[in-house]
Formats: C-alpha cells, structure tokens, sequence
DNA sequence: TCTATTTTTGACTATTTAGTCAAGTAATAT
DNA sequence: ATATTACTTGACTAAATAGTCAAAAATAGA
C-alpha cells in the first residue's frame, strides 16, 4: 500500500478538476475538498493556484502524455498503431475533451508562464507524430509539416465531438484522415 | 449616426469580453464598464449572464460566421476561394483563437443550453465547407465527411497558433492541408 | 400637457474567491 | 529524551462576484 503524499494528492484532484470545470471554474477550495485537505497545505507547498498550475501541465499532463505515446518509436508499423490507438481511446473523455487543449484554451492568451509550459507539452505531442511517420516516403521537412497538420486534425475531431457531446464525429474525422493518408501512400 | 441600442451595446462588448477573456474570465461589471453601462439596464433586459451568453452566440458569432461564408456557395471554384480567404485573414486574433471554439471548450460540458447553440452554429459552419465541395467529384457522404475532417484541421490550425501564440503554425496546417487536397484531385 | 410605460441609476445583499497566519501536531535528528 | 524542523489545522481578511430593487429619469401615448 503506497502512501500518496499531499503534494500528488493535491495534484490529482487539480488535475481532474481543471479538466473537467476549468481553470477559473475550478477554485481552491474545490479543490481541497476533493483531495480531503485544508488550506494550509496547499499553501505549504504551492505559493499560488497558478503554480498549482503549473505543476499540474509540467509533471501530470505531460506525464500522461508520454505514457501514451512513447511506444510509437519503437513500433514496426507506427501509424497504423496510432490509428488503432486514437480509435480505440475509450479512456478518453469526450465530453471534456483535451486536457492540453482546454487549457490552451483558456489560458494561452492570459498567462505567459502558462502558455510557455504549455507550449513545451504541445510541441512534444507534435514531435510522437513525427515519429509515426518515421517509415513514409518523405522529406523531414514533409514529415514535420504533415504531422503538424495531424495534430490539427487530431485536436479538431476532439473538440468537434466535445461541441456535439458525443464520440461519433471524432471517429468519423479519424477515419477520414488515415483514408487520405493511405490513398496517397499508394 | 445610427445610435446603438443599449441590448446591442451589451452584446457587443460581451463578445469581445468573452472571446478575449472567456465566460467565466469576464465579470457583468467588466461588462458593464466597457460598454458604459449600469447593473440595472443589464438585468432589465437579460435575466441572467448566461442569457447573455446565450444572445450572444445566437446572434452575434452566428452572424459572424454567416457574413465570413455566406460567399462560398456562390464562387466559382469555391475550395480555392476557401484557401484564399483561411490564408489572408488578417482579421483573424491568433492570440484569441476562434470565437466558437473557445466557447465549445469551456461550456459545452457545464450546460447543456449553451452546448445547444453552440451545436448549431458548428454544424452551420461544416455546412459552409460541404458547399465548398461542391465541385470535388465525390459522393455526397464523402464530402460530408470531408468537409467535416477540414473543419477540425482548420480548428485545430487555429489551437495551434493560438499554443504557441504565433500565426504561423496556422498557415502551415493550412497550406499542408490543401495541398492534400490537391493532390488528391490530380 | 398630462399620464403611463419603459428604461436607467447605483447602492445593496449574500456568496464565493485567493490567499494569510498563528497556533497546533507529527516526524526527524541528535 | 529533547530540540528542531516539517507539516497541518481552520479561522480570518479583503476583494470580487451575480443578482436585486426602489427610486429617478426618459420616452411615448392620449
């Protein structure tokens, strides 16, 4: 039985929470209540709820990021992996959406430290699709441009399925891109 | 000198709030303040911030949207015009990304009258875009399907100039994507 | 002009918010 | 054991928040 420490209890409900309600929706108290602790605590550990923030992008999102994505580089065939795996996302939510995404979302615009570590997710995301590319007849120029826009794509059918609140546009804008990829492989 | 209504007033800075700012970011006061406004003539005729909202999705980004692509379905070569028009909008916020697109994120899952409206004017929008295919020799559930994945890419090009707060990435998805397009077409 | 209706004013309430802090408790080191 | 450090408690502050309301002003109808 590992014991959580307060700082990833913090960190988890933060986490959850952002995702689910926001930046602003979400206040410390939510917060704490979630995670069973006090005020104090947090304050002991984090010096503002943008810090918070800040180690909710650097160490949980970016965390699950690379869970999710760093097999690709050793996979034989790394694109169709990636098509099963993004059409296979069960674990995804898409009511909520991205949680990189929301955050981009919200809080790009309004907070450059935020957007700063937000960017370094970001283009790490950019980077797995590059890899998956890795076996295409293509310049690295081609490639970077290509998994740029797959990314784009990938992101879009997200918040196409959060705006419908439902999965089904996401799978459909999937499938639509792997079929344009493939027909211009042959 | 056509004088404002005070509705018009309200609508008016609460959209820029809202885009610039999102829901939860932007205060009835600020609201207020920008359009130099009190309380009362605000409550007199919205009865809540939400109503407001909601206003302002139906008319002023639904308009938005009908005057930026109400021109596609006539063009000549509409997929070109569509290009062109993507390419140089200047007019475009890439600090701020898209209207729509910041609402669906942060409002969508949290109610379900504003998921609502915001439907309805994203499937005006992948409307616009099966119309710009209108010369494309495919069937229509093929250009619905389309039109819809070029949607999210351009949602998603937005997202990404909006990550690294800089226009380029967008021009790149773009470029990247029609040139998919065209090739396809040869 | 006088009356009725619509619109505007801004002070007010009740709640929520991020963040502080002094005092308490637990853990660790000597 | 004792002293030092690390963590926790929860009441408190000050500011911001959405929404109310009675009275004043503007407008329109007769």
């Amino acid at each position: 039985m590992k014991k959580i420490s307060t700082r990833e209890k913090i960190i988890n409900s933060a986490y959850r929470l952002f995702y689910e309600k926001g930046f602003n929706g979400t206040s410390i108290d939510d917060i704490l209540k979630d995670a069973g602790l006090n005020k104090g605590s947090l304050y002991h550990i984090f010096k503002s709820k943008k810090e918070v923030l800040l180690a909710v992008i650097e160490e949980k999102i970016a965390y699950n990021l690379e869970q999710k994505y760093k097999d690709i580089a050793t996979e034989e065939q790394p694109l169709k992996y990636l098509e099963e795996k993004l059409l296979t996302m069960d674990s995804f939510d898409f009511k909520h959406g991205c949680a990189l995404n929301n955050l981009v979302q919200e809080m790009s615009p309004v907070d450059e430290d935020v957007a700063k570590a937000l960017l370094k997710v970001y283009n790490e995301l950019e980077h797995y699709y590059f890899l998956a590319l890795k076996n295409e007849n293509m310049s690295e120029e081609e490639k970077r441009s290509l998994s740029k826009m797959m990314v784009a794509t990938v992101e879009g059918a997200i918040m196409a399925a959060k705006a419908a609140q439902d999965k089904t546009p996401f799978t459909q804008i999937i499938r639509q891109m792997f079929n344009l990829n493939t027909m211009l492989g042959k």
